[in-house]
RNA sequence: CGGGGCGUGGCGCAGUCUGGUAGCGCACCUGUUUUGGGUACAGGGGGUCGUGAGUUCGAAUCUCGCCGCCCCGACCA
């Protein structure tokens, strides 16, 4: 993409209304604009790094074996009156009329969506297991949004659903969620803790929220310092395998950690004291086992192998799309801006031409775009006649993680500049290197 | 929802107390200049001052109502 023909509203100053760094930092890079309290438009490059993560939740799902769906975002009221919701849900449902006078409303979650679906279609225990999730925009009314997309009214979010056979069976599906959330969010550069959580509205159980840690978070957690010390890295999965996910599922959930709704001073104290911490966090997702409540009360139930009706055990699970775009800036950025991690940068690079218009540095600018663009790599070429000063600022404030810095004194010697925006450090190398290298960042 | 604050060109703000034809910086347009970390100068365009009513010869400014937004708290997958 051409600068040139972008369009990217970025700010010089900080917008008064944004306190937190991450919303501060995503009016100032042009990628979202504010429409109403809580509700947002996506501009170009807010958009593009969504969709970025987007795509990461969707391929972890498919590796998962779970699949893809799109349900209403406007949703009759009737089923929410058989699951009993639609009174225990309160303000923050936002309830609309239709023109015939039936109560609809925005969607804020599903269970009763997906379970209606299922319950008209799965009727063996052969159908099962089952999973279904959609990336949908969902609707909370909440009192105060705040703080940007990171707790907004609107927002986009992976709800995902299993329908299993027994308990075992389910126990096996939040494992897998468990596992393909870890790998979900260190493929967007994030560290995100499963810590034992409340499970507020929609019941249950067993569940864990998925918490980055970040001084802004809105949740106070304890946790012991090992924690963060695991990694998911490269390993193999097999998500048939019930041991092998149970076993990871303890490896990372073991280690005490928790959010205030669920902290326990007592076991907090046998941790040894200088791994205690006390920290905050951003709710990134969460998942649950909720066993038969939702099949019960809209009667969703197969047939087992003697003939039997039985109700389906069921869990949900959720990761905050829209979120995660300004949890992982809390996480990675510095005071010039945004420091985009490679799994979901906006662009893979960036292109600075020091002099527009100069014969040599166009060709070379060109000559880079196109290899990267051949590379199958998307640059952001800065090919307007603004001044370096400005071009930079522009550069680090969006946060691309590699920049190409082009100019008549480098040319001059056959080399461009390389920079890395997360540590600054630059070498100079000639054009087919640079592009062999930021490449290579890629593969 | 309780408490606090703010609404003045796209953004950041002054002007409001003490009523008198709306201003600054950035951004934008034109030209000259400059060109490796936000050049300099000159000229220019853009605002019924959130909204409605009232007071007044005259309201951004005073009065009352309403709306919107932000912050703290409570609340919250």
């Amino acid at each position: 993409m051409r600068l040139s023909r972008y369009f990217l509203p970025v700010l010089k100053e900080n917008p008064a209304e944004a306190q937190i760094v991450s919303h501060r930092l995503m009016l100032r890079a042009g990628m979202i604009k504010q429409s109403a309290a809580g509700i947002y438009s996506w501009l170009p490059l807010g958009l593009k790094v969504l969709k970025n993560i987007e795509t990461i939740v969707h391929e972890e799902q498919a590796k998962a074996g779970h699949l893809a769906m799109l349900m209403p975002t406007i949703q009759s009221a009737d089923l929410w009156r058989e699951s009993g919701r639609y009174d225990d849900y309160g303000e923050e449902m936002l309830r609309i009329k239709d023109r015939h006078g039936r109560d609809m409303l925005f969607t804020p979650t599903a269970e009763e969506l997906i379970t209606d679906i299922v319950r008209g279609h799965v009727t063996s225990y052969k159908d099962m297991p089952l999973t279904m999730y959609q990336i949908q925009w969902k609707f909370r009314d909440e009192r105060r949004p705040r703080f940007g997309v990171m707790r907004g009214r609107e927002f986009y979010m992976k709800d995902g659903y299993n329908f299993d056979l027994t308990k075992e069976d389910a126990m096996h599906a939040y494992n897998r969620h468990l596992v393909s959330y870890l790998r979900t969010y260190e493929r967007m550069g994030l560290q995100a803790i499963p810590m034992r959580a409340d499970s507020g509205p929609i019941g249950g159980d067993d569940t864990h929220e998925f918490l980055v840690l970040a001084e802004t978070g809105e949740s106070e957690v304890f946790y012991d310092s090992a924690v963060t010390d695991l990694t998911f890295g490269d390993r193999d999965i097999n998500y048939d395998d019930k041991a092998q996910c149970q076993s990871i599922m303890e490896e990372f959930t073991t280690k005490y950690a928790r959010t205030d709704e669920t902290h326990d001073e007592a076991l907090f104290a046998e941790v040894p004291q200088v791994r205690r911490k006390v920290a905050r966090g951003i709710e990134v997702g969460q998942i649950f086992y909720f066993g038969t409540k939702y099949s019960e009360a809209m009667g969703a139930t197969v047939q087992d192998g003697d003939g039997k009706q039985v109700l389906v055990h069921m869990g949900s699970h959720g990761i905050g799309v829209s979120r995660l775009v300004g949890a992982i800036i809390e996480a990675s950025h510095d005071d010039k801006g945004i420091i985009w991690p490679e799994g979901v940068t906006p662009f893979h690079c960036g292109i600075v031409n020091l002099k527009q218009g100069f014969a040599e540095a166009d060709a070379a600018c060109e000559d880079l775009y196109h290899q990267l663009t051949k590379a199958g790599l998307e640059p952001l070429y800065d090919d307007r006649n603004e001044r370096a000063g400005g071009k930079f600022a522009t550069m680090d404030l969006i946060g691309l993680p590699w920049r190409l810095t082009v100019g008549p004194r480098g040319l001059k010697n056959g080399v461009v500049e390389l920079t890395c925006r997360k540590t600054g450090e630059s070498e100079e190398l000639t054009p087919q290197a640079a592009i062999a290298k930021v490449i290579s960042q890629y593969n």
